[in-house]
DNA sequence: ACAAAAGTGTTGTGTTTACACCCATGG
DNA sequence: CCATGGGTGTAAACACAACACTTTTGT
């Protein structure tokens, strides 16, 4: 029984796929990688899960060292262990996916040292490790996610303009969508709180709306179903 | 970089829910544990990963050394690693759900000197570590994925009565559904082959039906969305 | 002949889709 | 005053929910 634990054991890594949005498009966070192997190569921010740590504890501490992000929405996505996805040797990756509103974006050169910088879905580099596998997964979940699920605010700010939500639903769903049957089919679930506060610039100015995760809640506990 | 792989490691575990159905309500198949810790506990079949094996792969080897059971519909769930879960140490474990047949169920005693048997959902025994909250996932997983994935197929017999499928969801959603519109549904999917064979016993013969996967996934690829 | 489960259509209601014009602001 | 994006309603098509009786078999 004690001999059971003296099996070889993996290595235990997390790794994170950070999602944001610029307006246009989705966007990942990558770093360029400052250590062998895939010295140079772009990955995802991660690295190894402590002794005593919760992993997403880990998750959470590789995400703010690599890339000073705090505070982020943050799921765990699935975990990645097939032998020889890393060339070191048995290395098991718990992946996680993270979604950051424009406002906590760090600035660039924020990160000590090691780069990191967003790029375009779809004007991805090449990634070290399997990496390029784990982002695929997390864009489905993504896909899939938004759909039935109210994460899409987090890549929002949270005063957003019902046309910026549009927006990014477009752009996740990859997706032309109705602006009038948007609309009214969200102001009628009724957790969209219309501000008295609008955007400026060089247009009529659109109203600003806040998520309220409260009446969500209400709501969805009562059996209600949100579907785009 | 060497010695980062010098880091003490967490050991690693794949634990499985395996779900069967029974033809009135959801069950989850335990096996007794015969060591230490939770020794005479009932707990999920699961067990160590060996340094070579993939995680799937591991997680397919417990489930038939423990419980006899091969080539069933299995899906990663998620990763649990809360320090202290295990009392012996840090563990951290992949978990997975499992759907059988019914005619694949394990005979009783078919499990070499450990013991493994079918609970009810509902009807379930505490169980080891944190097992219950793994279960707890499972199952709150398979409710959610069952409306919009064709899954329950594979918790029935190949050849399946309309009835004996709308009892599954009922049972797995636990609502009653109307006999007439669950049928339009589901035959107006056009993925359920009639057959020309029939239950007997006490009453008026059921036609048995099939679950035709090539024209699921041919209507998936056109977009299409399966939600009952 | 009766008990038990299988099988079958129609109608009203609510939801989704398609679609075009006026409004407010800054430049 | 013009260019740009913000904001609004209605009608037709479709999907969903409610509902009851006849058929077939074994006993």
């Amino acid at each position: 029984m004690a001999h059971t634990y003296e099996f070889p054991r993996p290595a235990l890594t997390v790794d994170c796929v950070v999602f944001g949005f610029d307006g246009t498009g989705l966007q990942v966070l990558l770093i360029r990688r400052g250590i062998e192997p895939f010295l140079g190569a772009w990955a995802l921010p991660g690295g190894f899960v402590r002794m005593e740590e919760d992993l997403e504890d880990a998750a959470r501490r590789e995400l703010e060292e690599e890339t000073s992000l705090r505070d982020v929405f943050l799921e765990q996505l699935r975990t990645f262990g097939t032998p020889g996805r890393d060339p070191r040797g048995r290395v098991v990756s718990v992946a996680w996916y993270a979604l950051v509103r424009p406002d906590q974006h760090p600035a660039k050169g924020d990160t000590d040292a090691s780069e990191a910088a967003w790029f375009p879905i779809g004007g991805l580099p090449g990634l070290a490790f399997d990496h390029d596998h784990i982002l695929a997964a997390a864009l489905e979940r993504l896909r899939g996610k938004i759909r039935y699920q109210p994460v899409g605010f987090e890549l929002l700010p949270r005063h957003f303009t019902l046309t910026q939500l549009q927006a990014l639903y477009e752009a996740i769903l990859g997706r032309p969508i109705d602006k009038r049957n948007f609309r009214k089919k969200l102001l009628s679930f009724d957790f969209l709180t219309p501000l008295d506060e609008f955007t400026s610039g060089a247009h009529r100015p659109a109203r600003l709306h806040r998520f309220d995760r409260r009446k969500y809640d209400a709501a969805a506990k009562r059996g209600f179903l949100f579907d785009l």
